[in-house]
DNA sequence: GCCTTATCTGAAGAGTTGTTCATACACTCA
DNA sequence: TGAGTGTATGAACAACTCTTCAGATAAGGC
């Protein structure tokens, strides 16, 4: 953090017309507050973006989103572009990443998206730039 | 799309009672719309949920966000623990995805949150489940 | 101009991911 | 119970990612 913390006071030195070690202490710790505190479900939000992030676990999502309700496999595998089993890996995985729900009956297997699936469609379509 | 759709007649079939080849086409559109209509940004979505995917750019904005000001790259350094190149690729992708602003000022860089990033983070927040 | 410093960029390699194929499981109905 | 069907799982490999190292760029002060 030695060479670090050299940056900082020329930063601050720049910023403030003096520095001294306080400064940069107080800085850095109010700075690491930020990363060590809350929200503490930083493991989980990441997979869930990454499980989101794929085109195939995207695209079922938004399905299931914009159908609002459940549906059966059978009704997302003709929609999405790949196999069978494909469409299976990508439904355990969004299930583990807890953005889609999962009930059966018989044999068949019905999915829906959970809140938390919706809400980052809907932060995702709510911040989109009208250009590019 | 034949073998798919055999199973399709049969959930319906399951569901209402009977089934035409008009019910199993109309379903099949219907669904089909919800994937190739809007909203059409798909690709940046995705992206955006890649990037953000990352342990290291996550806890970037995560920072960012929190400070709720620009912070210079050398701010950023010293909390993250990676090189700092890694922090420079990660401020790089971050500004590619649309998840931060960039400034010049001087030698100095500096970065803040979108809207954008702050709304993905925001909807990670508020559906955050109590318990796991 | 030349040195120093803040930040960026490209290349490279270990690690991770996404799909398919083959197979297994589970439920239903004879 | 045994055949048939819907869905899940494991292995495998090409494709991609993330970090670091080495070097480049750009701005400021001498």
């Amino acid at each position: 953090m030695g060479q670090q913390s050299e940056r900082l006071e020329r930063l601050i030195t720049d910023q403030e017309g003096e520095c001294c070690a306080a400064d940069i202490d107080a800085r850095i710790e109010a700075l690491e507050r930020h990363v060590t505190d809350p929200p503490s479900g930083t493991a989980r939000d990441q997979a869930a973006l990454k499980t989101l992030s794929n085109d195939t676990r995207y695209t079922i999502v938004r399905l299931l989103a914009a159908a609002g309700r459940e549906l059966c496999v059978c009704e997302i595998t003709p929609v999405v572009d790949v196999s069978d089993s494909a469409v299976s890996h990508a439904l355990s995985d969004l299930y583990d990443a807890g953005l889609v729900t999962r009930r059966k009956d018989g044999t068949w297997r019905y999915y829906e998206a959970t809140d938390r699936a919706t809400a980052l469609l809907d932060a995702l379509d709510q911040t989109r730039e009208a250009s590019q």
